[in-house]
DNA sequence: GTGAAAGCGCTAACAT
DNA sequence: ATGTTAGCGCTTTCAC
């Protein structure tokens, strides 16, 4: 080495312990020259906690998951965290497999986008002290820690909107049954559409899929009681019905046809869609979901937060 | 414990160790019980191998990127690799710092997408015996491995195209100047065009980015000498560039305007834009990557791999 | 402020 | 087939 003991080495490259700044020079120099780095592995491996927060993503194709991730990413970069990545492909009903080798690497805290797991595995990771946050996924169980857009809230304000421009036979594209994003934003679309005087929506599930979306819309639009404005569960869904409805129905959106999506993806907004939609908050989202990651892990309360977005009005649900 | 030593729980976790299936059976009924999970963080400790794949995600906003991170992390999946993630969000010029993380967790790997790192440090890896794929960059030095579309024969199909429908006035929209994926792209198509007799296309900067490719188009589309074709070096800067012909310049795009992209992403073959472009075949490139990176590590050659694409032609080409 | 020694949880020889 | 021992690279008491 240069001259030092490893524990020396070891106080040089930890930010607040006490070395004299001329030995820490002189190890970062020989470092240096060595090309030598402190292998994290062992370091974790003795202090009990990795610096690695494990990220399992359900739907890598939704749009809307992958700007979480990449808003989670920066900012778990920026504060020094590192971060072990999934994503379950398939529509698994769970995530557990890969949990479960998250967990093998000690994570220190596991986040969920738009997956699920299963009840015991969730509690074993509340005992172990891992924090789990579910990011856009309203948690089966009440452990852990759940961030979602305002769903609910959202959905009101889209049914409230398509009524006040006029239309009046509405139609619901559903995700999954199960999913509990897509039944809150379905029960709170239908009834405040009943609630008003008007029949139920008619509901016809796109599995949050771009091919599932175009064969609902066609199958939609070639019913006899043909919607007047169709409210997609997202925008990825809700950009393949205004294209089915455009291109192959021949349907002007907007004055014929009215689109609502949710989420607000980028695309949204492109004079292309001009998509009125309810936006997913994601940078906020993110906020939050650091803010507790970075917290100091013993309170492991459990709690539900809920980041309001806001109407994007737009040309999809205008009628003149 | 459950009555065996702690060699043998190693074994009984240990695919192809001799223990015999009673005790395995034993000890894993145990571990079940126990809730245990062998830490991976010491077994990469001892064995010198972490079973990490580290990936470096240049610029998240490109969908081409996207779908390179997504291919890849299915595949790594499957192979039972696991992989440590950075987005240098920032069009740093190198993804230095990230990489020096990432190597301090001992990744067995590194992949970068669409991002650069120093020439020293690139060696540095391959003095550590880390092989680094640059996944859709061409490397600035020769070592490592290069795996690329076929930006060379791409842009000569997408120029010679463009000449076949009649278009006589070219332009190119370029990334950055630095970039040598860009290059490549630009001087093949420049070549194309200029040794069948036309003049040099114009040549403006996107920066791969959506804003700049708006700005970029709205010049372009303002000049005197209006081209009537633009080659975008990506397409995500075709899209945006069709759409400010379209929504903002009222151009029939096709007819009037030939537009062409690279990469062939989802949204390009979406009839609102139908764009014409050479495909990038993320799929088979993260095929050959994952050949390579599941290849003894002895054999630290460095290669170039090209992956032919095809060239999709479609209505933002079309004449008539 | 610095060094010596112990130990984090595991695997890999070597014995048995 | 199983147990024993050593050691991976680090942090952390505890002396000095």
């Amino acid at each position: 080495m240069a001259g030092v003991s490893q524990a020396a080495v070891s106080r040089a490259f930890t930010p607040g312990a006490s070395v004299s700044a001329e030995t820490r020079d002189r190890v970062l120099a020989a470092a240096q020259k060595l090309s030598y780095r402190p292998n994290l592995l062992a370091r974790s491996l003795v202090m009990g906690r990795s610096g690695i927060i494990g990220i399992v993503m359900g739907n890598p194709k939704n749009p809307s998951c992958t700007a979480a991730i990449e808003a989670l990413s920066t900012r778990l970069a920026k504060a020094g965290k590192h971060i072990l990545i999934f994503t379950s492909e398939k529509d698994k009903a769970t995530a557990d497999v890969h949990v479960e080798d998250l967990l093998k690497y000690r994570v220190d805290s596991l986040v969920l986008i738009a997956a699920n797991i299963s009840t015991t595995l969730a509690d074993h990771c509340r005992a172990s002290g891992i924090p789990v946050i579910h990011f856009n996924r309203v948690g089966k169980n009440a452990s852990g820690i759940t961030i979602t857009g305002a769903n609910i809230a959202g959905a009101r304000q889209i049914a409230e909107h398509l009524l006040r421009q006029g239309y009046r036979n509405l139609a619901y594209m559903a995700n999954f049954r199960g999913a509990k994003t897509n039944r809150q934003r379905e029960v709170a679309f239908t009834t405040f559409v009943t609630s008003h005087g008007l029949p139920a929506p008619q509901c016809i599930l796109g599995h949050f899929q771009r091919d599932g979306a175009m064969a609902a819309a066609r199958e939609l639009l070639s019913r006899r009681r043909r919607p007047d404005a169709i409210f997609c569960a997202n925008d990825y869904m809700a950009l393949a019905t205004m294209e089915v409805a455009r291109f192959e129905f021949g349907i002007a959106v907007g004055r014929e046809l009215g689109i609502a999506g949710f989420d607000d993806i980028e695309q949204a907004s492109w004079p292309s869609f001009d998509l009125t939609t309810y936006s997913h908050p994601v940078d906020i989202m993110a906020d939050k979901a650091l803010e507790i990651l970075l917290q100091d892990p013993d309170a492991d309360r459990t709690m539900d937060v809920v980041v309001e977005g806001e109407l994007k009005f737009r040309g999809s649900t205008r009628r003149d």
